[in-house]
DNA sequence: CGTCCGAATTGGTCCTACCAAATTGGTAGG
DNA sequence: CCTACCAATTTGGTAGGACCAATTCGGACG
């Protein structure tokens, strides 16, 4: 019941039937074993292997490409670049999207780059913060108190509190990246917040932040903000230690 | 001349036919003035207009739902994105390899990202740099050395130094961020570099950071990393005072 | 042994045909 | 007059066939 990614409408967790190709796709390549460099069968190999149209291995092809994982050459094939070399932050979403979970290093990868990110991006907003942003903040806070009252999962107000924040540093650069960070991290986020004893500590913390945001105390809002932060980190240390080597839902 | 894009192959600069299709369509949607939810025409209608199979069109609008600036939803339609809410930095790559350039703003967000990650990692590269490492930002700087002495353009050793750099964090959430930035930036590194006598001084800066976190000086090469990057930085202001509201190479 | 030519392969593109679901519009019933 | 329902249209999703141009590779020829 976690999830609930796209955009607009609400079209809950089912997985997709296109993108599923693509899963597909990349459970071949990683069942060969191809690395940087190797040739994937062609478009019509892959056709009939999956037995789907080449219109659909084509699209499904567009996306890996788009996230930096395939190169196309024309009348060549389609070959596997450097993963560790070109593949873009989006191949992640992708994968999350696609139900991969991350491994343990990705995870405390992306942990650290929250960290860095998030505070610096937190000091950023208490020096830039204006009203819409103000705003914004406020009514993330509102909405957690309500889900807090509630006794609902606090994943969603989570995230649309830091995003409000990455989103008041006027910079839509960063804001982009956490904003990429979020989704890859929905379904831990949500798996954090089950246990509905987190909340309020994590309201707390929100609304001292919002605070500092507001009195435009930056240097204290990034304290704060890294403080907060370690929260997530040392559940996820506790959860390495109780079940090492597991995977951990995207 | 500038960029050279493509990883495996050669490929340079000349347009992608395909890709060709997904900058008509942004165009298309800038020049009918869409906005976050609206709807774009239907494939039909789409291929209609550009005088293009459907084929093309449905590979194009994938391309645009993978970086989030489009959702489709069957049997409804194609719909716009809030660009600000969900898209996605590989966005703003996208739109650089078409060749829309980024403008002001979003070049001075880009460099205040790299002022964050690079200074950051530069101190977890000398905290974590194993020989491998430390081998590839030899190999950059040994490319460096030979460029500045042939006087050929720097931009792609000075690229290479930062990813061996951020490679050198073993972070490879951070790797892939940085990853992109240097996608962004291709052209106006290479604009910048195109006066030689920038060359040199980057080179010795490059020196002395590999220095400090082959030492394992974490401190040292952050703080060298910070002044490297103010360069940049003050190039970047320069040029904005010389020919401000202008357009910046992507 | 080297060179050249042609057949097979491959990605790029277009087109036609269907499907299932959503939307829409009109109609019949209350 | 309003509501409820049904059918035609529209839309994205998919399969499959056909052709092009460029690459590749192997065999024939000099």
């Amino acid at each position: 019941m976690p999830p609930a990614h796209t955009a607009i409408a609400g079209r809950i967790g089912r997985e997709d039937e296109r993108s599923d190709l693509v899963a597909r796709i990349l459970a071949f390549v990683a069942e060969r074993r191809l690395t940087s460099g190797e040739r994937l069968p062609s478009e019509r190999e892959l056709a009939e292997r999956f037995e789907v149209g080449r219109n659909a291995i084509r699209e499904a092809i567009a996306v890996l490409e788009t996230v930096r994982l395939v190169e196309r050459r024309p009348n060549s094939g389609i070959y596997l670049r450097a993963v560790d070399r070109d593949g873009s932050l989006d191949a992640l979403v992708l994968r999350a999207d696609l139900g991969v979970p991350l491994d343990e290093a990705e995870v405390s990868e992306l942990i650290e780059m929250r960290r860095i990110l998030e505070v610096q991006g937190t000091e950023l907003a208490g020096l830039r913060r204006r009203d819409d942003d103000l705003a914004r903040i406020d009514a993330a806070l509102g909405a957690g108190r309500q889900a807090v009252a509630a006794g609902e999962n606090f994943a969603a107000c989570d995230a649309e509190f830091h995003l409000a924040v990455a989103a008041a540093t006027r910079n839509s650069v960063l804001r982009r990246v956490v904003n990429s960070f979020y989704l890859l991290s929905r379904t831990r986020r949500w798996h954090y917040f089950a246990d509905g004893r987190r909340a309020p500590e994590a309201q707390r913390q929100h609304e001292a932040m919002a605070a500092a945001i507001r009195a435009g105390d930056a240097a204290a809002a990034a304290g704060l903000m890294r403080a907060h932060l370690q929260s997530t980190e040392a559940y996820w240390h506790e959860l390495l230690q109780r079940q090492p080597g597991g995977k951990a839902a995207s």
